[in-house]
DNA sequence: ACTCGCCGCTACTTTGAGAA
DNA sequence: TTCTCAAAGTAGCGGCGAGT
């Protein structure tokens, strides 16, 4: 191959297709239009001797030499960025900026109170933005840099898309206290419901897309079984005011059973099957890996999370 | 040694035609 | 719908010679 025919801006456009398989998106993502990217992609074809891609239908496949150079590509231009970052004497406590994170509300009632308040002390210039996790897909928001973070359980996700197991959320059952139906059938706070009662009882679940079915439903499906899920809120704080309402029976992660039950009428209970409950993940943008800042506010979750506990929790941590 | 203007090259854009 | 390819025009850059 001629080197001399690559420039850094060919390398980008490489690696631009071989995130979007688009001639058209490609050229989005780095400012170029489609033509320039199509005569880009001429030109690697000839410096590289190879197709790179090949077209089928509305998609550019590439070909097993463009897939080779995907990784090395990927991590020159990492390389490349952190050489011309300038470099500066990171300090918190004269950081001016704003951080958006995404999630559930589990998250902005938990774990935010406490996280900004703790960051208040050691960097005053930092403000911080919770936006619902209905805003939309995690990937699209971090690439459009609307969010800078998302706390979220395993998603999928592109492959530019950095993430952390942060912790696991075991289910817990919650009921209102003196729930009618389950001092009828004398289960107290603590204990297992009954698998039969667990199914009669109606559910109130916590759903951003109406969806009326969750990991629970799966479990139960594997059994056979079903509940009668009917009522699906936005909001675990919803579910969690329903609950202690209504007669409803709610499986939500444990951290936020115990936190609801200091401030609400329930009572915590022991689901009747296991429930998988894959860890809590915090995802960002690949590009802001080694950023001081954010690598920075990162650890400062990492950190929170364990001063909370959450971590002490038997769920599953993946990854 | 430096500046300026010209020239050629390269890559960009938009537009349009045609193919998959 | 999205791609390739082509044409026409524009802009930026580097090389080079002439002038100061």
């Amino acid at each position: 191959m001629n080197l001399n025919a690559l420039d850094l801006n060919l390398v980008r456009v490489l690696d631009a297709l071989l995130r979007e398989k688009s001639v058209t998106r490609a050229g989005e993502q780095i400012g170029l239009s489609q033509p320039a990217v199509s005569a880009a992609l001429n030109r690697l074809r000839h410096a590289l001797n190879d197709q790179l891609f090949v077209r089928r239908g509305n998609d550019m496949v590439p070909t097993p030499r463009a897939e080779s150079l995907a990784e090395p590509v990927r991590a020159a231009l990492r390389e490349i960025e952190r050489a011309f970052q300038p470099a500066t004497d990171f300090d918190p406590a004269t950081l001016e900026r704003t951080f958006t994170f995404m999630g559930a509300d589990f998250f902005s009632m938990l774990l935010m109170p406490p996280f900004a308040a703790r960051i208040a002390a050691v960097a005053p210039g930092l403000s911080f933005r919770f936006l619902d996790s209905a805003i939309g897909d995690v990937s699209k928001l971090l690439q459009e840099d609307r969010i800078d973070l998302a706390l979220e359980r395993p998603l999928e996700v592109a492959e530019w898309v950095s993430s952390v197991a942060l912790f696991g959320s075991p289910f817990a059952i919650i009921a209102a206290k003196g729930n009618a139906a389950l001092g009828q059938a004398g289960v107290v706070e603590g204990e297992q419901v009954p698998l039969d009662l667990f199914c009669a009882l109606p559910h109130a679940l916590r759903s951003i897309d109406g969806s009326m079915s969750g990991f629970t439903d799966d479990a139960l499906g594997r059994m056979g079984r079903t509940r009668r899920v009917t009522l699906a809120l936005p909001h675990f704080q919803a579910v969690a005011l329903a609950v202690a309402g209504g007669p409803y029976l709610a499986a939500v992660p444990t951290q936020f059973a115990v936190e609801a039950a200091k401030s609400l009428p329930i009572g915590i209970y022991r689901a009747p099957i296991a429930i998988p409950s894959p860890a809590v993940r915090m995802y960002w943008h690949a590009r802001r890996d080694d950023e001081p800042p954010h690598r920075w506010i990162r650890e400062q979750i990492l950190d929170e999370v364990g001063k909370l506990g959450f971590k002490d929790w038997d769920g599953e941590i993946g990854d």
